[in-house]
DNA sequence: GACCAGGCCGAGC
DNA sequence: GCTCGGCATGGT
């Protein structure tokens, strides 16, 4: 089955919004989306090859449409945007599974992406179901609730992972419905998410942005805390209140798509510096 | 041996 | 309400 360019498979799985994926030895992106085995290849044209799911999953997990196009045109006036909107057009937000999302991004703080991706990929190696080929789904909140802290320490959780087990506990009881959430107000979902040990502000809007759809959740990082203030405050030292208000003054409810633009185009110019 | 990584928590004002 | 130190771990 194909999916149409552009859609750049490197910039959206591999960017620090999902965890999970690994290249195999041709390249091709393989992954699970729910208990599904999936595998992306990207098409020299921009387009993309995938196994192992139908196209309406695909294109609900990379957000093909049409309000996201609308978004894309909006934010191509912005003219600090206009560049990065066009050049990296294959740039996709991806809508995840919340509960799997939380665990990374509370596995995200003060950590970084290549850590991030080993200790994920660990714990759906240690407790998730496997599907095939050592590829395992990823644990549900139930049977990491039951986790000893030892055994998640162990795998690289270091000092968070008394936080996961208590928030893999508050979901599995149903006190937070991580479900119920999609949609709701950037202020319902922020509200709720902090609720759950180890999620903050930032990762709750990560979660929000990335699972939610919560479209005007701005997370803000030690990158865009950066970004925001060189390209629009003269390298100024800012709070994250002020760039959360910036950012809600100048993008409204296209802020979260921005983030992901200024988020990409930033850890770019790092690497090529690097 | 510092410093950094998609921050959060708890203590002390 | 705000600021600040500590924090597991592995890579530069």
């Amino acid at each position: 089955m194909l999916l149409p360019a552009p859609l750049d498979l490197s910039a959206s799985l591999d960017g620090g919004q999902a965890f999970r994926w690994v290249r195999d030895a041709e390249g091709a992106y393989v992954g699970t989306l729910g208990a599904r085995l999936v595998r992306l290849r990207q098409l020299p044209g921009g387009g993309v090859a995938a196994t192992g799911a139908q196209r309406r999953t695909l294109e609900r997990y990379f957000r093909i449409e049409p309000a996201d196009a609308l978004r894309r045109e909006r934010l191509a006036k912005d003219e600090v945007l206009y560049e990065a909107v066009t050049t990296h057009a294959g740039l996709r937000l991806l809508r995840q599974e919340p509960w799997e999302a939380t665990v990374g991004f509370l596995t995200s703080a003060n950590n970084n992406v290549l850590r991030i991706s080993g200790i994920m990929r660990a714990l759906a190696a240690r407790h998730g179901e496997e599907i095939e080929d050592a590829i395992h789904a990823f644990p549900s909140a139930a049977v990491l609730a039951r986790a000893r802290e030892s055994d998640l320490r162990k795998l690289g959780l270091g000092y968070r992972a008394p936080f996961l087990r208590d928030t893999a506990r508050l979901v599995a009881k149903g006190e937070v419905d991580l479900d119920a959430l999609r949609g709701a107000s950037w202020a319902e979902a922020r509200e709720t998410l902090l609720r759950l040990p180890g999620v903050g502000p930032k990762v709750a809007d990560c979660i929000a942005l990335f699972a939610l759809d919560v479209d005007e959740a701005f997370p803000i990082d030690r990158w865009i805390l950066r970004a925001v203030s060189e390209t629009f405050f003269g390298g100024r030292a800012l709070r994250p209140r002020e760039v959360e208000a910036f950012a809600r003054d100048r993008w409204g409810a296209d802020a979260g798509l921005a983030q992901q633009f200024l988020f990409h185009a930033a850890r770019s110019d790092a690497r090529r510096k690097a």
